[in-house]
RNA sequence: GGGCCGUUAGCUCAGUCGGUAGAGCAGUUCGCUUUUAACGAAUUGGUCCUGCGUUCGAGUCGCAGACGGCCCA
């Protein structure tokens, strides 16, 4: 890794402009402080004409990565970008000590600076400082990508997140959004009485979804771990607590595959509230969402791959079974006849069907067949008891729970359900993930009597739900990939 | 796990039929005091992802592998 660096000639060359600036001082000063940054500065002098501006006669200094240059023999012209944006700044020979004009030609395309100036217009309008004071703040040893392509290639996108975010406004744009959206969840559940918690990540029982977990070993205590699939029985142990309304935005971590919908650590917002039950919180889902895209997006209608999503509309609610039957232009009480179920099942290339309960027979066919067309908003219902260990039953089908799922843009967002707060059908549900567990499903949960011992002290009525944050997020950004909405998305290790 | 595609200068990309490896940007040098993809002139820079093979000769053809992307499971 070292060698490369004196290979290159780009970066000899820099190291050879930093060792000129290491003989006349600091290298690497820390004492310029700014007083501005680009967007605002543009914002305040919107307007203003070339004489006005010139009249208030204001002075700013303003740092940056220098991005763009054009040089001329005694003036030049550089465009500084900071954290928010970019502004020009005019550097003149004759408005500098001795010498200072030389130093600045050696400078860099990447190279952080401090300017000092007054503020004017050019012959074509744009703001611009007019420099009386440089001062080189971080040399930059290696050369950026392309000025104006920025960094293109997907693998160090992904790899040095450092160079998109300086090269792509546009990724920075969505790490922007994805940073405002959280922010404005928090803001959302706070304002409806609801307490932001961490949960534990590490857990000695797994359970709270169905999904293969990361193991890990606490040396001192001599004890095997899970990193957390999701946090739902500690929050709910929480809710037995007292803690009526309970919110945590956190990671899960989930030993599959990676995709454009994948990645092996993601984040999760849950939150459950008692005194409410699944249809509360489709109500909530949907005054959430309104909130949102107001809030982040100033519009409640967001374009989705050539769609328009409108959330200030309820979402449509449909069943299970309704959804299912329709696309096969059955009666919906066929799909109670195992045997239909089992043939369907069969011509759609499902593995091991003849394994899968009824249940998780229309599940499976739900996934393949429904699942991808829901673009507007739509909430599903009627799930089967034996996909959802951890749901209240349906007071009018004992084989159903009260569940929903949310899907947007063909893609599952939130799950939710009203919370199973009987200990004694807890326990047996866990039974049964036990037996399906010894059975071969690495996906079923562990027994966990210590959340049973919880529930026997009571939990109020409730509803709780989960929302996959960056889903979420893309849904919103228009991102194709998760990895495009993940800052540093989980790569193969290389060489 | 399977299929398809990609990997060439710091970056973005060409590279014909297998015959001395190219451009733009960046860099270097010179000129230029309101430029803005600044401009004009000259110029440096290569593990063609890795290995093996075919061949007089491989960036190019074959096989194996690495990494990445998309699709499927």
């Amino acid at each position: 890794m070292t060698e490369k660096l004196s290979e290159n000639e780009l970066i000899q060359q820099r190291r050879l402009k930093l060792e000129e600036i290491r003989k006349k001082g600091i290298a690497y000063p820390n004492s310029f402080r700014r007083d501005s940054l680009s967007a605002d500065l543009q914002q305040e002098c919107k307007g203003l004409s070339k004489e006005e501006l010139e009249e208030k006669s204001i002075e700013v200094s303003i740092a940056g990565r220098i991005m763009l240059q054009r040089i001329m023999g005694k003036a030049s012209f550089m465009t500084i970008q900071d954290m928010k944006g970019q502004i020009q700044a005019y550097i003149r020979s004759n408005d500098l000590p001795e010498g200072q004009y030389a130093d600045f030609k050696t400078w860099d395309l990447g190279d952080i600076v401090g300017i000092r100036g007054k503020l004017f217009l050019t012959k074509t309008g744009e703001l611009t400082v007019h420099a009386d004071s440089i001062e080189m703040l971080t040399k930059s040893l290696r050369p950026l990508p392309e000025k104006h392509l920025g960094l293109v290639d997907t693998e160090q996108r992904y790899r040095k997140r450092y160079l998109d975010l300086i090269t792509n406004p546009e990724s920075l744009e969505v790490f922007k959004k994805r940073s405002q959206i959280i922010s404005s969840i928090r803001d959302f559940f706070t304002k409806h009485e609801y307490l932001e918690v961490e949960t534990p990540m590490m857990h000695s029982v797994l359970g709270g979804a169905a999904a293969k977990p990361f193991t890990t070993h606490h040396n001192a205590l001599d004890m095997d771990l899970y990193l957390r699939i999701a946090p739902e029985l500690y929050l709910k142990r929480l809710v037995v607590g007292g803690l009526e309304r309970v919110f945590e935005i956190n990671r899960n971590f989930r030993n599959e595959g990676l995709s454009t919908k994948h990645n092996p650590e993601f984040t999760m917002l849950e939150y459950y509230s008692a005194y409410a039950d699944f249809n509360d919180q489709m109500n909530f889902i949907e005054k959430l969402f309104n909130d949102l895209t107001t809030e982040v997006f100033e519009t409640s209608v967001i374009e989705h791959n050539g769609q328009s999503l409108d959330f200030s509309k309820p979402f449509t609610r449909v069943t299970l079974k309704e959804a299912v039957s329709q696309k096969l232009s059955v009666d919906p009480s066929s799909l109670e006849d195992r045997s239909f179920l089992l043939e369907t099942a069969k011509k759609l290339n499902i593995d091991n069907v003849d394994n899968l309960s009824d249940g998780k027979l229309l599940f499976e066919l739900f996934e393949e067949l429904v699942e991808g067309n829901l673009i507007e908003p739509t909430f599903i219902t009627g799930y089967p008891k034996d996909v959802s260990p951890l749901s209240r039953s349906s007071d009018n089908n004992p084989l159903e729970v009260d569940r929903f799922e949310l899907f947007i843009g063909g893609k599952e967002i939130a799950n939710g359900f009203s919370e199973l707060n009987d200990p004694e059908d807890q326990a047996e549900r866990f039974h049964e993930q036990v037996n399906q567990k010894s059975a071969g499903d690495e996906e079923a949960m562990e027994f966990d009597a210590d959340y049973i011992e919880a529930l026997e002290y009571g939990l109020p009525p409730c509803a709780g739900v989960g929302i996959g944050v960056d889903r979420l997020v893309m849904l919103l950004t228009g991102a194709q990939s998760i990895r495009d909405v993940l800052l540093f998305p989980q790569m193969k290790s290389k060489g």
